[in-house]
Order: C-alpha cells, then structure tokens, then sequence
DNA sequence: GTGGTCTAGACCACT
DNA sequence: GTGGTCTAGACCACC
C-alpha cells in the first residue's frame, strides 16, 4: 500500500504520524527493526532526505532509536508507547470535543450523532 | 477575548476558522455588520492585510458579502450558515471517527470513551 | 569574521553553538531581528539549508523565535538567557573538573594550573 | 563496572578515550598485558570489529605494542605515558579556558568560580 | 549495507 | 523578501 499525502501539512509531519501511528497501533511491533531509510523512502514515495528528517524527529520522542551503521529500532519501553497511545487518544477526544462543544452540542447530541453513523 | 494564534498552519486560515466559527455558532449573527477591518485587525493583534485576505477568502464561501462604501455583512441566507454549520459537524465527526478506527476502536468503545468525560 | 568549522561534529551544530554563545554572550541581544537565513548563510560560508537547519533546531529551546514572512527574533525572555548562560558555564566546569578529577588533581592543583596561564 | 557510551561520537572513539585514559591514570599499567580483544569486547558490550578498530588506532600512537601470538601490552615507555597526560591536560583547560573567556569571564573570575564547587 | 550530513537549486506560502 | 519544504545527488563514517 503506497503513503498518501496531502498538501496541508508538510510531508515529513505527515509520515511523523503515520509512523507513530503504526507503532501505537502495533503495526510495527517494539523492538522490531524499521526498514532502512532508504527502502522506507521508496516505499512511501518520497525522497530519502525527507524520511530521514521524519524518522530523526520521531526519535527525540524516544518512540525510535538508532544503531549507528546497523538500523533502526522500536523502542523496547512499551510503557512510553502506551504513553503515547493514551495521549493520542485523550487529545483526539478533546479536540473532538471542544469543536462541538463551541457548537452548544451537549454530550448526549454527540453520542446520538455517533450512534448513527455506519462503521 | 483577544485571539490567539499558533504557529501550526497560516495565521490567516486560523483567522478564517475563528470568523466561520463565530458565525456558524450565531455569535455573529445572520444579516449582523462586521466590525472595519482595520477594528478586526486591532482586535485579533494582526496586520490588516492579513485580516483583508482572511475576509477576501470567506466571502469566496458567499457567508460574507461587501457593500461598496458601507461594509461587510454576514450573509442573511440562514440555510447557506446551516450548511457550514452541517459541514463542519461532519468533517470534525468523520475525523474523529477515522483516527480512532485507526486504532480498532468500535462504535461502542468510543461512545463509552466519551460518556466518561465530564463536560 | 567568517566561521571556520572543524570536521569533530557536524557543521550545523557547530552553528548552533556559535549562535547560542552569541546569544548568551550578549552579541545578539534580546528582542533583536537576526539576519535572514539567506544572509546568515553567506556569512557564514554554508548552504542556506544547513543555515536552515541550525536555526529551526535553536528554535526548540526558546532562544529564537520566528515570526512567518518576517524574519527571526532573539527571545525577549532575558531570564531564559540567563538560563542558558548558567547552564552552559555549569556544564563546563563539570566537564573539565570531571576530566581533572579523574587523573586525580585536587582543586587546589587545578587552580595553581590556571594561575599559570597567560590569558 | 560496564563501559557507557553515548550515541554522539562514533564508538570506537569512545574506546579509544577510555583507555587511553586508563593508561594515563594509571589504572592499566605501564607493561601490563592487555585482556584479548574478545575479552574486552564482551566487557564493553561491544562488536569485536569495533574493538579491534579501536585498539589498532591507540597502537599508532605507540601507547600500545601488539607481541605476535601473543598478545597487547601497555608501552614501558613511561615518559611516553607522561607525554599524553601533559597533552591530554592542556586540552582540556585549554578548551575549558577558550568557553569562559567566550564570556567575557576574566581568570580571576574563573577561578573563583572553581573554588566555591565542592569536590 | 546503514544512518548522517551537505550542497545545489527549485518552489511555495506568508507578511 | 522571509521562512519552510522538497528533490536530487554526492560523500562520509560506522558496523
């Protein structure tokens, strides 16, 4: 499955996601070895430099850490990526929430306009 | 209330969505008149060329409208406002709804995700 | 004065260093405009993207902050200076002590070294 | 005690600077035999190539002679010794010295900075 | 082979 | 004009 981008926010933020997104969904399991930047870029369809910028910014996260001359690696700490799944989850919520709030939606509107809804 | 802005996406697309905002939840209300651009520029803290092409580009969305010499008003079509105000339900919903399905979150999970919140 | 690097660490930290010192320093003041990327780059003798790079990573600590289409600024928050300032002399004192301790030179020692240098 | 390293300069140098450290403090003594390379590898958690690599560069500089079939030891050239903890000395404070006269800091002024620390 | 850095040059969005 | 992003291609150090 090729990576889809749009143009609303810069394509290395984007693949930031993606990526922490696998991880917290266990996509990409902790300790597994990534792929190498290279591969992961042509996977994804864009330039090496781009993924490499990506991949180094999720590592101040702690999500990723590097073996000089050998690859990449999931962290191992599965508390942190359970950390991070929390907070995406918590923040998802409350910015979810805080729209329709501005909207006067009261909690039983949301939960009522949720439950129609096919998924 | 002066506006705040991050540094995340164009100041003038924030701008947009704090005005569209305000209209769809009726706290600039259908027919009502616009401050000056310059007193909206004052007021959010920003250049008035930045307000202008914030205001240039919701009048592409027919909710504001220009009278030569007079000023601008909010649109008297209340069905137009109905719509964004739709649209913008789903969008946010639909959002929503796609990051948690992403980490195989059912209908029913996230319905109890949110009963739990306090608001 | 151009900027000479060494090839121990690479470039765009080296920057970083450089400007940080010039700001701890005082040689860039609080609330100052910096140069543009452009100009700095030239000055410099680097690739603007290198220049780039060094910049946004000041960013993340607070001592720049960028103001989009304008230009960047030297942080008002002198306290924040003080900071770094405190910081960087801190850590290198520990370090050197560090080194020294480990060859078993007493402060006294240490000290009698430094006196004897012309400085 | 297990070997640390961080991930900012390459392994091997690190090596190089632990021991070459320990020769210079004495804790690996002038004609002592060193442990093999494998030995010491699985002492520092490292590849055995990373090792090697190590070793052989300390032995350019004459602080380490290789006995064929035998094995490594530290020189007896003693004066040698003393030759690099002079320099390795006056590295040191000399890069610690250049910091704090980047701010402005006068010998004085250093020194009195040493003397309040504990140690 | 792997990650990391740098250059060169282009294009875009914002003020 | 300013910062930001992306591509392309090269080179290096490390394991």
């Amino acid at each position: 499955m090729a990576w889809e981008f749009n143009g609303k926010s810069p394509i290395f933020k984007q693949i930031n996601d993606i990526i922490i997104s696998k991880i917290i969904k266990g996509d990409y399991k902790s300790g597994e070895k990534l792929a190498s930047v290279r591969d992961l870029a042509v996977e994804a369809g864009v330039n090496p430099n781009t993924m490499q910028r990506a991949l180094s910014e999720i590592e101040g996260t702690g999500l990723l850490t590097t073996l000089r001359g050998d690859g990449r690696y999931i962290t191992e700490d599965k508390e942190l990526i359970g950390k991070f799944r929390q907070r995406f989850i918590e923040e998802s919520t409350a910015e979810f929430l805080g729209k329709m709030r501005a909207l006067d939606f009261s909690k039983d509107e949301i939960i009522s306009i949720i439950s129609k809804i096919n998924m």
